[in-house]
DNA sequence: CGGGATCCCTCATGATACTG
DNA sequence: CAGTATCATGAGGGATCCCG
């Protein structure tokens, strides 16, 4: 029998520790989208993100090495991210799930309504 | 400018807010790798999931479709798991970002020893 | 054995205010 | 503009008891 144990390195509570929180596939994908961009346009993108969460994630990602972050020392301070190489080639495997969603919606939102559970 | 607003279909958020939770995936890979599976069994293969979760985690999968629930009436009660046409559809994907995870966590953890963030 | 119901607690997240 | 610091919260999750 196969398993997933916590014990030390699976990859699988990795994973998910780091991106299944509420926010950072949707900041890669939006940097995906998007290019290089500011901080403030990343909040603008993602409208109901609080600013200390974008942060928090950002740093989260920097940390990991999926997002690379550029301070310009300019007097109306300016930071600019995206994606490393890392980070671009989660990509695929993000919208490969998204795809899935996209596809899958329907149905699943069928058999939600069917068994009476929100 | 791209963006993924929360506002109504976008399916990013579904997903995530299904699968990114502590279990779901854990779950589903586990069905996965060993087919039919009781209650009890699931329970054993992921050690650390509390009942609770574990019956919540199930729920949840199988009012989505993506898990099938057999009960049959016996004196020891009998349920039995596995997974649906759409789970299965699934895997693939979340295979995708385990084996991604295993490639990148190497170097995902030199680059979080580097900064010196844990 | 499988799991529903309940209580409780922690942590992640949000809101606000302040700084360089 | 791009954060940091602090405080408040509530939903997720654990422990326990009980039931068919």
């Amino acid at each position: 029998m196969k398993n997933f144990h916590p014990d030390n390195n699976c990859p699988v509570r990795n994973v998910l520790c780091r991106l299944g929180d509420k926010w950072s596939m949707l900041v890669l994908i939006t940097l995906n989208a998007n290019g290089t961009m500011r901080f403030c346009d990343i909040h603008k993108t993602i409208a109901d993100i609080s600013q200390r969460m974008l942060t928090v994630t950002l740093r989260t990602l920097e940390t990991d090495g999926l997002v690379s972050r550029k301070v310009y020392a300019e007097v109306p301070p300016r930071v600019e991210y995206e994606l490393t190489e890392r980070g671009k080639s989660l990509i695929p495997h993000i919208e490969g799930l998204v795809d899935w969603a996209l596809q899958q919606m329907p149905g699943i939102m069928e058999s939600r309504s069917q068994t009476g559970t929100a």
